[in-house]
DNA sequence: CACCGCATGTAACGTGTTACATGATTCA
DNA sequence: TGAATCATGTAACACGTTACATGCGGTG
């Protein structure tokens, strides 16, 4: 999911043909997203079956370029937030939802071992500095730092849970300014 | 992602056909995930497929039951947490890295529409109190709670984003103990 | 020459999503 | 009777992913 805005937002800058596109997509992301080339032709194809893209052939090169469709299309990506109604699919989320309608006993052991799990991807993240020898040096820093704060909110999610199971069902707290998650 | 492993985990805990799935998926999750009762006999073929469930038929009832491969898969999804390499796929990541390959101007721009417009669902997730009412409370709970964590953390990342762009390319320093993401 | 990078595709598969068709049962 | 719920499916589509095929051009 994204690949379709992605190269969207990439012809908004110039007009560009398959190939380029692609190696246009892996420098924006740092080179940390490596993206198949043909997905990027079938992604052009749809691209151009909605008119958001046109083509001109040229000598064999298709280059393509945005259409006003396409540039309205875009705008609206930029501003918009993807809508969670019904909230999006998470794994983790979905991981303990199936445990705690399996009973909390059950519940609780997936939690202590999501958590290590994620601890250790924390950690892991944290260790490698992928800011380093990248070729975008700042997108790939951003990844990194996207990777870390996720698993620091999961964290802290499953402590949230595993209070949610263990103290009285009266007490039901909203998670406003709790900190943590270092446990 | 997770109505095969769903289906699964209910069916670890009793045999059953597939309309009774769609309910406990729906119960499990309190009520906040709606599934299509088609996509149930769907994922559940597919399930048989690869031998994780065997399916016993009794009076045009088909009722699914896990298989020992079926439990040694779920023993793995349990444990395990999605690696990320290459990195998953976020659409705020996405769209952001996108902003930045167009200059940083326009990255910006975007981080600052972003963050209102997650600050605003932030808020709404907060007012609404999505545990009451609902068929399981402390499910909804854990949903809404893994909602506002996930828009925090978010918040926190195009915090940092901000400063990365902001900030001379020689700090890059880790978002370590950092805290805050309230504005 | 053989290999690698450039460049364009096609085919197949997996999963998720929606819409639609078909019956049986239950209940106001 | 008519509507809602239960119950089982099929068909079509979207998107992502991988593998594969093909041809060109430069370079060791």
């Amino acid at each position: 999911m994204g690949v379709r805005e992605g190269l969207l937002a990439l012809l908004a800058d110039a007009p560009a043909y398959g190939y380029r596109l692609k190696t246009a997509f892996e420098a924006a992301t740092g080179g940390v997203w490596p993206l198949n080339v043909g997905q990027v032709y079938t992604t052009l194809d749809r691209l151009e079956r909605d008119g958001l893209v046109e083509a001109t052939e040229d000598d064999g090169q298709r280059s393509y370029r945005i259409t006003g469709e396409g540039v309205r299309e875009l705008g609206a990506w930029w501003e918009t937030v993807p809508v969670d109604e019904p909230p999006a699919r998470d794994e983790l989320v979905l991981k303990v939802m199936m445990a705690v309608s399996l009973g909390p006993d059950h519940a609780l052991d997936v939690i202590t071992r999501q958590r290590a799990a994620v601890m250790a991807l924390l950690q892991r993240h944290r260790r490698t500095p992928r800011s380093s020898s990248a070729r975008d040096p700042v997108a790939a820093a951003m990844v990194s730092d996207a990777l870390i704060v996720r698993a620091e909110a999961d964290l802290r999610w499953l402590d949230l849970c595993e209070e949610r199971l263990t103290t009285p069902p009266a007490t039901t707290a909203r998670p406003h300014a709790r900190r943590g998650a270092t446990r």
